[in-house]
DNA sequence: AAAATCATCCTACAAGTGTAGGATAAAATC
DNA sequence: GATTTTATCCTACACTTGTAGGATGATTTT
Protein backbone atom coordinates (compact mmCIF):
# COMPACT_ATOMS: atom_id res chain seq x y z
CA UNK A 1 0.00 0.00 0.00
CA UNK A 2 2.74 2.61 0.90
CA UNK A 3 0.93 4.89 2.80
CA UNK A 4 2.54 8.43 4.04
CA UNK A 5 2.42 9.18 7.74
CA UNK A 6 -0.91 11.21 7.22
CA UNK A 7 -2.49 8.66 5.67
CA UNK A 8 -1.74 6.47 8.90
CA UNK A 9 -3.26 8.66 10.85
CA UNK A 10 -6.36 8.69 9.55
CA UNK A 11 -6.54 5.33 9.53
CA UNK A 12 -5.59 5.15 12.80
CA UNK A 13 -8.46 7.36 13.33
CA UNK A 14 -10.58 4.86 11.92
CA UNK A 15 -9.69 1.91 13.29
CA UNK A 16 -9.78 3.25 16.59
CA UNK A 17 -13.44 4.77 16.51
CA UNK A 18 -15.00 2.78 13.42
CA UNK A 19 -17.20 4.51 11.19
CA UNK A 20 -16.99 8.34 11.71
CA UNK A 21 -18.67 11.54 10.32
CA UNK A 22 -16.19 14.13 8.90
CA UNK A 23 -16.10 16.49 12.29
CA UNK A 24 -14.78 13.07 14.14
CA UNK A 25 -11.96 12.38 12.24
CA UNK A 26 -11.20 16.52 12.20
CA UNK A 27 -11.73 16.20 16.08
CA UNK A 28 -9.46 13.08 16.83
CA UNK A 29 -6.63 14.78 14.86
CA UNK A 30 -6.57 18.49 16.25
CA UNK A 31 -4.41 16.79 18.67
CA UNK A 32 -1.49 15.47 16.62
CA UNK A 33 -2.36 17.45 13.48
CA UNK A 34 -4.36 20.37 13.68
CA UNK A 35 -5.77 20.30 10.13
CA UNK A 36 -8.24 22.31 9.21
CA UNK A 37 -11.81 20.97 7.93
CA UNK A 38 -10.83 21.37 4.59
CA UNK A 39 -7.72 19.25 4.56
CA UNK A 40 -9.27 16.26 6.25
CA UNK A 41 -11.71 16.07 4.04
CA UNK A 42 -9.47 16.51 1.06
CA UNK A 43 -7.54 12.92 2.60
CA UNK A 44 -10.30 11.29 3.36
CA UNK A 45 -11.53 11.15 -0.23
CA UNK A 46 -8.48 10.59 -1.89
CA UNK A 47 -7.99 8.22 0.33
CA UNK A 48 -11.66 7.01 -0.53
CA UNK A 49 -10.73 7.03 -4.45
CA UNK A 50 -8.07 4.47 -3.38
CA UNK A 51 -9.90 2.23 -1.44
CA UNK A 52 -8.03 3.17 2.07
CA UNK A 53 -11.20 4.44 3.38
CA UNK A 54 -15.04 3.01 2.31
CA UNK A 55 -17.16 6.52 2.15
CA UNK A 56 -21.21 5.99 1.97
CA UNK A 57 -23.19 8.95 2.12
CA UNK A 58 -26.16 6.63 3.34
CA UNK A 59 -24.82 6.46 6.67
CA UNK A 60 -24.88 8.96 9.30
CA UNK A 61 -21.03 8.39 9.88
CA UNK A 62 -19.91 7.56 6.12
CA UNK A 63 -16.59 7.36 6.78
CA UNK A 64 -14.75 3.77 7.73
CA UNK A 65 -11.65 1.98 7.00
CA UNK A 66 -11.58 0.30 4.23
CA UNK A 67 -8.82 -1.93 4.83
CA UNK A 68 -7.63 -3.49 7.59
CA UNK A 69 -5.14 -2.35 10.45
CA UNK A 70 -3.45 -5.96 10.35
CA UNK A 71 -3.39 -5.90 6.55
CA UNK A 72 -1.64 -2.63 6.54
CA UNK A 73 0.78 -3.48 8.96
CA UNK A 74 1.51 -6.64 7.25
CA UNK A 75 2.61 -4.47 3.74
CA UNK A 76 4.59 -2.48 6.49
CA UNK A 77 6.43 -4.98 7.79
CA UNK A 78 6.90 -6.99 5.00
CA UNK A 79 8.41 -3.77 2.69
CA UNK A 80 11.20 -2.69 5.63
CA UNK A 81 11.89 -6.54 5.57
CA UNK A 82 12.46 -6.88 1.74
CA UNK A 83 13.31 -3.11 1.19
CA UNK A 84 15.94 -2.53 3.89
CA UNK A 85 16.58 -5.80 5.07
CA UNK A 86 16.95 -7.63 1.87
CA UNK A 87 14.70 -10.47 3.25
CA UNK A 88 16.85 -11.04 6.48
CA UNK A 89 14.53 -11.19 9.21
CA UNK A 90 17.20 -11.89 11.63
CA UNK A 91 18.58 -9.61 11.10
CA UNK A 92 16.27 -7.31 11.33
CA UNK A 93 14.77 -8.91 14.97
CA UNK A 94 17.77 -8.57 16.23
CA UNK A 95 18.21 -5.17 15.96
CA UNK A 96 14.93 -4.44 17.28
CA UNK A 97 15.53 -6.38 20.04
CA UNK A 98 18.67 -4.89 20.98
CA UNK A 99 17.49 -1.01 20.82
CA UNK A 100 13.81 -1.60 22.49
CA UNK A 101 12.78 -2.08 25.60
CA UNK A 102 11.22 -5.46 25.52
CA UNK A 103 8.92 -6.47 29.11
CA UNK A 104 10.11 -9.73 30.54
CA UNK A 105 6.94 -10.98 30.04
CA UNK A 106 7.30 -10.12 26.33
CA UNK A 107 10.68 -11.64 26.40
CA UNK A 108 8.68 -15.00 27.71
CA UNK A 109 6.51 -14.91 24.81
CA UNK A 110 8.86 -14.29 22.32
CA UNK A 111 10.81 -17.46 24.10
CA UNK A 112 7.93 -19.28 23.42
CA UNK A 113 7.46 -18.17 20.17
CA UNK A 114 10.72 -19.19 19.44
CA UNK A 115 10.31 -23.05 20.82
CA UNK A 116 7.49 -23.49 18.90
CA UNK A 117 9.43 -22.74 15.58
CA UNK A 118 11.84 -25.50 16.24
CA UNK A 119 9.22 -28.44 15.19
CA UNK B 1 14.97 9.99 6.57
CA UNK B 2 12.15 8.56 4.58
CA UNK B 3 13.48 7.41 1.38
CA UNK B 4 12.08 5.98 -1.18
CA UNK B 5 12.03 2.30 -2.80
CA UNK B 6 14.42 4.28 -5.65
CA UNK B 7 16.28 5.78 -3.41
CA UNK B 8 16.73 3.04 -1.51
CA UNK B 9 18.19 1.07 -4.13
CA UNK B 10 20.91 3.88 -5.20
CA UNK B 11 22.29 4.53 -1.70
CA UNK B 12 22.01 0.51 -1.77
CA UNK B 13 24.99 0.61 -4.87
CA UNK B 14 26.74 3.39 -2.92
CA UNK B 15 26.90 1.03 -0.06
CA UNK B 16 28.16 -1.82 -1.74
CA UNK B 17 30.76 -0.46 -4.08
CA UNK B 18 32.00 2.64 -2.28
CA UNK B 19 32.36 5.76 -4.30
CA UNK B 20 31.47 5.43 -7.61
CA UNK B 21 31.40 7.14 -11.01
CA UNK B 22 27.73 8.01 -12.94
CA UNK B 23 28.80 4.71 -15.11
CA UNK B 24 29.16 2.92 -12.48
CA UNK B 25 25.80 3.73 -10.59
CA UNK B 26 24.01 3.04 -13.74
CA UNK B 27 25.78 0.34 -14.29
CA UNK B 28 24.85 -1.49 -11.00
CA UNK B 29 21.23 -0.83 -11.56
CA UNK B 30 20.74 -2.29 -15.14
CA UNK B 31 19.36 -5.04 -13.60
CA UNK B 32 17.27 -3.71 -10.44
CA UNK B 33 15.90 -0.63 -12.15
CA UNK B 34 17.18 0.02 -16.02
CA UNK B 35 16.84 3.97 -15.82
CA UNK B 36 18.36 6.08 -18.29
CA UNK B 37 21.73 7.34 -17.74
CA UNK B 38 20.04 11.01 -17.06
CA UNK B 39 17.38 9.41 -14.38
CA UNK B 40 20.14 8.44 -12.00
CA UNK B 41 22.28 11.55 -12.57
CA UNK B 42 19.28 13.22 -11.48
CA UNK B 43 18.67 11.24 -8.43
CA UNK B 44 22.38 11.39 -7.54
CA UNK B 45 22.25 15.05 -7.46
CA UNK B 46 19.02 15.57 -5.50
CA UNK B 47 19.93 13.45 -3.20
CA UNK B 48 23.15 15.28 -2.95
CA UNK B 49 20.91 18.20 -2.57
CA UNK B 50 19.61 16.19 0.38
CA UNK B 51 22.29 14.89 2.17
CA UNK B 52 22.22 11.64 1.13
CA UNK B 53 24.72 11.55 -1.17
CA UNK B 54 28.56 13.28 -1.13
CA UNK B 55 29.16 14.91 -4.42
CA UNK B 56 32.75 15.53 -4.87
CA UNK B 57 33.80 16.51 -8.51
CA UNK B 58 37.52 16.83 -7.39
CA UNK B 59 37.48 12.74 -6.88
CA UNK B 60 37.16 10.63 -10.12
CA UNK B 61 34.73 8.36 -8.50
CA UNK B 62 32.47 11.57 -7.46
CA UNK B 63 29.68 10.08 -5.95
CA UNK B 64 29.59 8.25 -2.17
CA UNK B 65 27.37 7.47 0.82
CA UNK B 66 27.04 10.63 2.88
CA UNK B 67 24.84 8.20 5.41
CA UNK B 68 25.50 5.10 6.53
CA UNK B 69 23.40 1.97 6.18
CA UNK B 70 22.76 1.22 9.81
CA UNK B 71 22.01 4.84 10.68
CA UNK B 72 19.27 4.65 7.62
CA UNK B 73 17.86 0.99 8.93
CA UNK B 74 17.74 2.32 12.66
CA UNK B 75 15.73 5.22 11.23
CA UNK B 76 13.73 2.89 9.28
CA UNK B 77 12.96 0.64 12.23
CA UNK B 78 12.22 3.55 14.33
CA UNK B 79 9.59 4.49 11.50
CA UNK B 80 8.43 1.84 11.46
CA UNK B 81 8.24 0.79 15.39
CA UNK B 82 6.49 4.34 16.07
CA UNK B 83 4.49 4.92 13.19
CA UNK B 84 2.93 1.50 12.77
CA UNK B 85 2.92 -0.39 16.28
CA UNK B 86 2.78 2.80 18.33
CA UNK B 87 6.22 1.64 20.08
CA UNK B 88 5.10 -1.67 21.36
CA UNK B 89 8.28 -3.72 19.82
CA UNK B 90 6.96 -6.73 21.50
CA UNK B 91 4.43 -7.21 19.04
CA UNK B 92 6.14 -6.25 16.18
CA UNK B 93 9.01 -8.82 16.63
CA UNK B 94 6.27 -11.44 16.96
CA UNK B 95 4.85 -10.93 13.83
CA UNK B 96 8.63 -11.01 12.32
CA UNK B 97 8.94 -14.23 14.23
CA UNK B 98 5.75 -15.79 13.07
CA UNK B 99 5.94 -14.36 9.43
CA UNK B 100 9.35 -15.09 8.80
CA UNK B 101 12.17 -17.81 7.84
CA UNK B 102 14.37 -18.09 10.46
CA UNK B 103 16.46 -20.55 10.29
CA UNK B 104 17.58 -22.52 13.75
CA UNK B 105 21.20 -20.59 14.28
CA UNK B 106 19.36 -17.47 13.82
CA UNK B 107 16.55 -19.04 16.55
CA UNK B 108 19.52 -19.23 18.80
CA UNK B 109 21.08 -16.33 18.22
CA UNK B 110 18.01 -14.68 19.23
CA UNK B 111 17.65 -16.69 22.44
CA UNK B 112 20.32 -15.63 23.35
CA UNK B 113 19.86 -11.91 22.92
CA UNK B 114 16.96 -12.44 25.01
CA UNK B 115 18.61 -14.11 27.79
CA UNK B 116 21.27 -11.06 27.73
CA UNK B 117 18.21 -8.96 28.02
CA UNK B 118 17.46 -10.34 31.39
CA UNK B 119 20.35 -8.79 33.48
C1' DA C 1 42.37 14.84 -34.93
C1' DA C 2 37.61 12.69 -35.56
C1' DA C 3 34.34 9.81 -33.61
C1' DA C 4 32.21 7.66 -29.92
C1' DT C 5 31.20 7.68 -25.20
C1' DC C 6 30.60 9.73 -20.78
C1' DA C 7 29.53 13.43 -17.54
C1' DT C 8 27.38 17.73 -16.30
C1' DC C 9 23.83 20.94 -16.26
C1' DC C 10 19.36 22.70 -17.36
C1' DT C 11 14.75 22.02 -18.29
C1' DA C 12 10.32 19.72 -18.21
C1' DC C 13 6.31 17.40 -17.33
C1' DA C 14 2.91 14.22 -15.10
C1' DA C 15 1.39 12.16 -10.78
C1' DG C 16 1.17 12.34 -6.01
C1' DT C 17 1.16 14.82 -1.44
C1' DG C 18 0.44 18.61 1.85
C1' DT C 19 -2.53 22.09 2.73
C1' DA C 20 -6.15 24.74 2.22
C1' DG C 21 -9.98 28.65 0.39
C1' DG C 22 -14.55 29.51 -1.33
C1' DA C 23 -19.27 28.33 -2.70
C1' DT C 24 -23.17 26.03 -1.58
C1' DA C 25 -26.30 23.00 0.71
C1' DA C 26 -27.94 20.65 4.82
C1' DA C 27 -28.61 20.36 9.69
C1' DA C 28 -28.64 21.87 14.34
C1' DT C 29 -29.54 25.57 17.56
C1' DC C 30 -31.37 29.79 19.27
C1' DG D 1 -37.51 30.99 10.84
C1' DA D 2 -32.90 33.10 11.17
C1' DT D 3 -28.28 32.13 12.44
C1' DT D 4 -24.46 29.29 13.29
C1' DT D 5 -22.23 25.08 12.47
C1' DT D 6 -21.33 21.08 9.43
C1' DA D 7 -20.65 18.75 5.37
C1' DT D 8 -19.87 18.43 0.46
C1' DC D 9 -17.76 19.62 -3.68
C1' DC D 10 -14.64 22.12 -6.58
C1' DT D 11 -10.50 24.39 -7.25
C1' DA D 12 -5.74 25.61 -6.47
C1' DC D 13 -1.03 25.96 -5.58
C1' DA D 14 3.62 24.64 -4.03
C1' DC D 15 6.65 20.80 -3.37
C1' DT D 16 8.32 16.06 -4.15
C1' DT D 17 9.05 12.01 -6.91
C1' DG D 18 9.52 9.45 -11.19
C1' DT D 19 11.36 9.80 -15.45
C1' DA D 20 13.67 11.63 -18.82
C1' DG D 21 15.35 14.87 -23.34
C1' DG D 22 18.69 18.05 -25.13
C1' DA D 23 22.85 20.92 -25.11
C1' DT D 24 27.47 21.22 -24.17
C1' DG D 25 31.94 19.95 -22.57
C1' DA D 26 35.36 16.30 -21.25
C1' DT D 27 37.54 11.98 -22.18
C1' DT D 28 38.70 7.96 -24.30
C1' DT D 29 39.37 5.16 -28.31
C1' DT D 30 40.54 4.23 -33.03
Amino acid sequence: MGMTDSEWAVMEVLWEEGPCTLGQVVQALTGTKGWSRNTVYTYLNRMGAKGLVRVDHEQKAPYSAGVSREECRRAERKDLLSRVYGGSAGDLVAAFLQESTITPQERDRLRKLLDEMEV
